[in-house]
DNA sequence: CACTACTTTCAAAAGGTTTTGAAAATACAA
DNA sequence: TTGTATTTTCAAAACCTTTTGAAAGTAGTG
């Protein structure tokens, strides 16, 4: 297979997968462009080479960065700014995951505990609260171990993945 | 908090989550409303309850029934369907694992597997293979965890679990 | 068979998200 | 300061997904 077929392959499948990850079609593509670069790119290159316009790329450049899954580079004596992916694979999922579990999971944990409240004085409300309190337990056990998972180095997490599997 | 406005926020914040989760809004609130109905409900009752049209509520309880999370029951002598939810969280996720990783990380696999024969005779070739390798090994590791995870029974994806944060 | 209750289909409408691109803002250089 | 390259903004357009609801289909009942 040619180099440029594969990259195009490639941007396209990591674009799908993203977006069903909370990344959206084209910021995944923007960091699959970057991931696979051997060295950093400009806004109008990524521009050039994803066919998006100035709006869309600076959109997303920007959402990549403030999720720290790619930075800026200043090259001395250019005005432009250039950009690179974050390539250490660990890295990426970890970034993905802070997101994600403070824009998913710490809301529902909340809200969870709130209708946890709700008095048991019918066979109803019985079953509500059993329900609850099942899901409860289990968002509590996800939240702290991505949050040990987060706050662990990539070795740990690849020996306890490993084990998991044994 | 009263049973009612519990219910409802539950409700919506199920259908939120799921929305991030490859579930559509509706067919998550649908699930969430069978979660916590302590019987099986109609069609009808789902409609009313959610405030849904027949085709909405039709396509997302077929959408339930094929990914698991929700089964058809037949009441001798009434001639309409009812539904109830999995309520086990953990068959809930493993269901959910089974979709999505035949849905997502395999393809995503098989495009690895196809684009990691690139020749490596330029730089930008050899880096390319570099990271697609990279997240090769990634995404057979975590198929193969969640290949076990789904396969395994609920002890023991619990134990190790915790075992992880320790 | 005809009637009725219920389920399913699907084209059109609604709703939501993403993208565009022109204009405005910014920042450096001369 | 003026000119130019670059980045940012944002309203409108394009695009994609979901929902509606009327009509058609199905199946049990008398």
């Amino acid at each position: 297979m040619q180099l440029q077929e594969a990259q195009e392959k490639f941007i396209q499948s990591w674009g799908t997968l993203g977006s069903h990850w909370g990344i959206n079609r084209t910021m995944a593509q923007v960091h699959a462009l970057l991931l696979i670069s051997a060295k950093p790119l400009s806004a109008q290159e990524i521009m050039d080479a994803l066919k998006i316009s100035s709006g869309n790329a600076n959109m997303n450049i920007r959402a990549l960065i403030d999720w720290g899954l790619v930075f800026k580079e200043l090259k001395p004596g250019e005005r432009k700014e250039f950009f690179v992916a974050e390539k250490d694979m660990w890295e990426v999922i970890r970034k993905i995951i802070i997101q994600r579990k403070k824009k998913e999971l710490e809301p529902v944990i909340k809200v969870l505990n709130d209708v946890s409240t709700v008095d048991e004085n019918t066979p109803e409300a019985e079953e509500f609260v059993r329900v609850v309190q099942d899901i409860r337990l289990f968002a509590q056990k996800a939240d702290s171990t991505l949050e040990g998972l987060v706050k662990s180095d990539q070795k740990w997490f690849v020996g306890t993945f490993l084990n998991m599997i044994k």
